[in-house]
DNA sequence: CATGAATGAGAGTTCATTCAT
DNA sequence: TATGAATGAACTCTCATTCAT
């Protein structure tokens, strides 16, 4: 269940002690920037919590903000993975968004420090931050193109709808799922009732 | 008929001089800070910027942090009354919003330095940005609140539907404010088309 | 009861408000320095606490140094003319040195931040310093030179006595005075016996 | 063998050329203290005598107090081990006292910036201030206790006699040691009679 | 591969002092 | 005299990165 072993892209070790020393050291940063954020993260403190020497950092990355993007990746590989299992139970495209959210919502509720990591990216690697949420949008605008051609959804422009439907997501998963504790139950059949509504196939 | 003086919290200056030079490092933190961010951004940067000594500053703002969120309120500000007169025209709660979206696009896109700014204030000063989003969507939950007693919209949870609405503004900001040029009257038709039929009054 | 105006060198003032605001200067200045030390201390605390505008400082003073000087002098005046009319009471040059020693535990007990500027000035103005306790070892040298004369005291080197004498009330006064809160009675005796007596052992 | 491992407290070095290193910043350290004071000394002053780069010095110490608290309990040892040999070959208790003074008059004199960034510490870090000084004085109050014991000194408060007889010793020491350049052994001799006899007539 | 000491540029911040009003 | 804003040199401290072992 480690994350992809082909996101990790930079100075690929070769012996067993290496690929231990290289995941430990994804992890602690991991830790380290969710717990501190970017800027008062610190490479020693990244090290000592791998339980090793500050030099060994370089052995596997070239730089703090190397090892940040390697993480955005992976953790933005994460996010993708968590949700694509559920979206197979969905009926269909309309219903699909609805669980999708839910899914959402749980994960980030979850792992709070992963959706504050992805989103300092903008101001660390904007591309990393571009990247992701243009590969989430073009997900979603694939799946709404294929329910308008099925005819599950109304016709109209997918990638707007796309991209409102994401900042739904994600701004529905910062109140209710990092900063609220309530119940997400509501919140998701709400959403899913704005959005049904709004997208549904015109009748008749 | 003093610039705003409920947004100047620190120090208030008691002379004439030292008003116009508070001003001025509030200014040029604007800029520095929207060009740089503000990990790059520098004080001096600031000062020379605004044509005043290093040691100035300090005598208005104690930190980097401390102009930062005055800075935040400030564009806070600006940013509520930007949109606030072009919903007096809307005819009704529910084309409020699609107003709204509109007007909030075109700030973003002559600002893009604001939108930017508050952004970063979830990793300079998470207070700062919690709050302007919470006050964002309180006053979206009270347009909606008020428009449901009037009939206007379909009954239903104003504050989630508040909140998704925010975050499809603010992607869509981004994607059609900040990062594309195109043309932006086609987004809001198609997401106060969404948004219409997704909270229209259901009809008999 | 005001420290003697002549002590005042720097700037005299020629009207009434300026006495009474370089009054308020030296008070303020003596609380600051007895509660921060010179280093710590600042200007802009000392014009606070004296009720007026930075600066207004200069006015008065030269320099940080020049107020603190100035106090030094003030202060040390102070010390000596608290010994002084006690010992116009003692029967005898040899009583007479216990007698100093009881009105400086008391007086250092009550002023300890002045105890405290009067070392400091060893670091910040060492001719001060210097004059301090140079004057007051000349007072005792004086003192016992006349006793010695009258045969109240034995012969001997007068000088290395004033100093022996004067080290020992400082550090009786610094452990009993400053830092402890016992009753001085017993230390005063001990200190005026040894001093009469020594410490060899009474022959049979 | 290592160069008194007890004195470093802070971040002990693990390879040969940390220690090098840190005693090189711990000389140095005494020689920019003794010279300037504490507040005139400057970290960049401090490493560029030892001759290593301004950012080594937070390798071993978090700032310039902490540097001179280490320093100063590193004196206090020294001033402690440069009398103590001596103490040995005194005939008695009563003697002890006179050859201590001798050997400490004789160690300031050679190490005056000792005296000087000692008696600073009462400026920068009291708490190493009094400790020396507490610590002074119980070893003098043992020795007089064991001496009083023996029937070497009359009996009486051991406490109040060994801060007056360190008082005397510091006094002398500023005076005849640090001051002034005559020779010393009038001194010794005229303070031992004094803590011997007293200064009281001598009947018959 | 691992270690940890060494580096040094660069930042924020302080505050005594000056000066125009 | 009094004010308080403006000044700017100087300092401490941080930490990503390098490198000899």
């Amino acid at each position: 269940m480690d994350p992809k072993p082909e996101t990790v892209s930079a100075k690929t070790p070769k012996t067993e002690r290496g690929r231990r020393t290289l995941r430990a050291l994804l992890n602690a940063a991991a830790e380290e920037f969710g717990d501190k954020g970017f800027h008062e993260a610190s490479i020693s403190s990244i090290t000592a919590r791998a339980g090793v020497a500050t030099g060994s950092f370089y052995v596997y990355f070239d730089s703090k903000e190397a090892i940040f993007k390697e993480l955005v990746r992976d953790l933005s590989g994460q996010v993708r993975d968590s949700v694509a299992p559920r979206l197979m139970a969905a009926p269909d495209g309309l219903a699909a968004e609805g669980v999708a959210l839910g899914a959402y919502l749980e994960f980030v509720r979850q792992h709070k420090e992963i959706y504050r990591i992805i989103d300092e990216s903008e101001f660390v690697d904007p591309a990393s931050y571009r990247e992701h949420y243009t590969n989430s949008a073009a997900r979603i605008t694939a799946r709404l193109a294929a329910a308008m051609e099925r005819g599950e959804i109304s016709p109209g422009n997918a990638e707007v709808r796309a991209w409102a439907i994401m900042g739904m997501n994600v701004f529905l998963g910062l109140r209710f799922g990092v900063w609220g504790e309530e119940a997400v139950d509501d919140v998701v059949q709400e959403a899913s009732q704005l959005l049904a509504r709004g997208i549904a196939p015109v009748k008749g």
